[in-house]
DNA sequence: TTCATTTCTGTTAGCGATATCATACGAGCG
DNA sequence: CGCTCGTATGATATCGCTAACAGAAATGAA
């Protein structure tokens, strides 16, 4: 008994066609109309083709197919209640974060999962705007940089209950998880190996410490060593930049003017640290013989210049892909299935020419 | 050599238990009930507050801050059939579109809009994906990379009738509309510019040119130019390789082994040109007395290092702005009104130190 | 005052899916 | 043959909001 078959492309007269021009959107219904089923047989047809019998699969793949089909995943995310969104949220959208992102991305695509990115400029106010923005958008999870938040990011997520994983950095009470590595602990061990190398008039050349808590860690790591070591780091032994090529440049100006001595430059971001390497190269001082430079994130650039940049590596992608795969864990599984509320996923000191 | 920190050290428990049920969620109706109005009221006061009076807009303010509602927009986007989100989708995550990224956001927040964005991998397949996804999540408007699709992304779109703003490439026939500049045009006024100098062995290094009509495009500008020059640009002058600095230094190394004897390198990436400098500087190879080396982009990099980089600045930031604010013409307003297909933004040889 | 206009506010019917429950249909079995 | 189950399919009520229209209140002109 075969059913007709493509000729009654006509669907059913709906209920009266109504106001709003929008009349060429193919819906479910629409479909359904031409497959001769339910909505509901397409509806489980396209998200779970297994409890379909084969034939009605067949006819909705074939109608969807026919129609051109794009469900509307604003109607199912309204009716079930989740979106499959996550909403990234990172100070730059630069390689290294793009890194993280594409660890984050790797895991989410696979399990149906679509990411949001927010770009805050390193501001905690835009930071909350996105916010808002995100959980306006009911996104399932949320990733954050960083575990300094305003009052009101903090207030909001607590009581809508969205999970939530920070990420670049730890701390012994996150908002809910955190995943990344100790920016302060890194710092320090840095700080003991130029200290350890000799060095004795070590300048710090960091990222601006507002709103960021890894930049202020940093800071506190090159601080804190130093002092155990009772060796100089006052304010004037230290130059905080936007992470760009020409302010390392600038800021290694800046250090040099106040301290002609000085015999190491530990700089929290590679992007300072090469732009401080090239011009101390341009003014002819020898590196590392007159002046160590070491830098910090183990950017692709580190390893390619001459002399190569002992640096920090830290675990971008991972940081990215874990926090990702605890977002899942808590998302897709029914009980509340939490793992550990801080991951430390390490750092490495790589010591390469510059020190 | 190496220093480690960090193993997944096990820490503390999360909390108990959490629902995720949405029970709790604040609706409009309960804000509605709270402020003693209806809920068109409500939603009157949110998205456009003139239209209700000081009194009802009060009592709604008042409301919504003591109930800590946050609007619905998937609710929203379903009923009023626009979700003001418009995808974004690049090649890479990285600093050259980080600036597209941004010209984008710059000009699409102020206007109330989200961007979503698509990373490929330079891959078209992928680009099918995401842009099926965004389609499925009803965005307003879509920016995409280039102007080489597939077959059916170019149906989907044209059937959807979704804007579209292609960019960073020209075109006679963009799918829509089109904003960048000519990097055909560029690739030759470089390559002009090279020979002017009393260059004659000119060596190519650029990016893989598969699913990558803007490296395709530069190709072309050099072979065209050298031909009419009648100079040599066979095969074997041109390297083809992945736009990461070590890539840049490996794709020297080969085509000096090839031709030992070239005297000048056009990398179509300052990423490329900057691993070859390095290249060049540590096998001792003068630049630009042996050879000279010119790239394309302006990344920041090329002005910091030293001999700064002679390369092509390009529209980054405005390309993005640009497009945005295309597309914002185009959904704001509401009649249909098409500003120019094609928009050139044009570009500049930089010329430096390195040639 | 009276009626026409112009606000302002409320009622109702969807937007396009999914959840839930009801029903139909066989299969298995005494 | 009648009855119970289990599975495949369908009818219907939401999900939280906005568009469109209706009704009420305020304003103005005669």
């Amino acid at each position: 008994m075969s059913i007709s078959n493509g000729d009654d492309a006509e669907k059913a007269e709906g209920p009266s066609r109504q106001r709003r021009r929008a009349g060429e959107q193919v819906r479910m219904t629409d479909v359904a109309a031409r497959a001769g089923v339910s909505v509901m047989s397409v509806s489980r047809a396209i998200r779970d083709p297994e409890r379909v019998s084969p034939k009605i699969r067949a006819r909705v793949e074939k109608a969807m197919r026919e129609t051109g089909y794009v469900p509307n995943a604003l109607a199912s995310s309204l009716a079930s209640q989740r979106t499959r969104i996550v909403a990234a949220i990172v100070p730059f959208i630069n390689a290294s974060f793009g890194d993280t992102i594409r660890g984050i991305t790797d895991v989410l695509h696979p399990s149906g999962y679509e990411l949001l990115i927010g770009e805050t400029g390193h501001s905690m106010q835009v930071e909350e705007r996105l916010t808002n923005a995100f959980l306006s958008h009911r996104v399932d999870g949320l990733l954050l940089t960083g575990h300094s938040h305003t009052q009101g990011v903090r207030e909001r997520l607590r009581n809508l209950k969205v999970p939530v994983v920070e990420t670049w950095n730890l701390t012994d009470e996150p908002m809910d998880q955190i995943v990344g590595f100790s920016n302060y602990e890194a710092a320090r061990a840095m700080t003991r190996y130029l200290i350890g190398q000799g060095r004795r008039h070590i300048g710090y050349l960091g990222g601006i410490t507002k709103d960021n808590d890894r930049a202020t860690d940093r800071e506190r790591g090159y601080i804190d060593e130093m002092t155990v070591a009772d060796l100089p780091c006052d304010r004037s032994l230290r130059s905080y930049r936007k992470l760009e090529f020409r302010h390392g440049g600038e800021g290694c100006e800046e250090l040099l003017e106040r301290h002609p001595d000085i015999d190491a430059i530990f700089a929290a971001s590679d992007m300072l640290a090469v732009g401080a390497l090239f011009r101390c190269i341009k003014r002819g001082i020898a590196v590392p013989d007159d002046i160590a430079i070491a830098g910090f994130d183990d950017s692709d650039i580190s390893s390619a210049i001459h002399p190569a940049l002992t640096t920090v590596r830290v675990p971008r992608y991972e940081m990215g892909s874990r926090a990702a795969q605890m977002l899942l864990q808590r998302l897709d599984t029914d009980e509340e299935t939490y793992g550990q509320k801080v991951v430390d996923l390490g750092f490495e000191i790589l010591i390469r020419d510059s020190t």
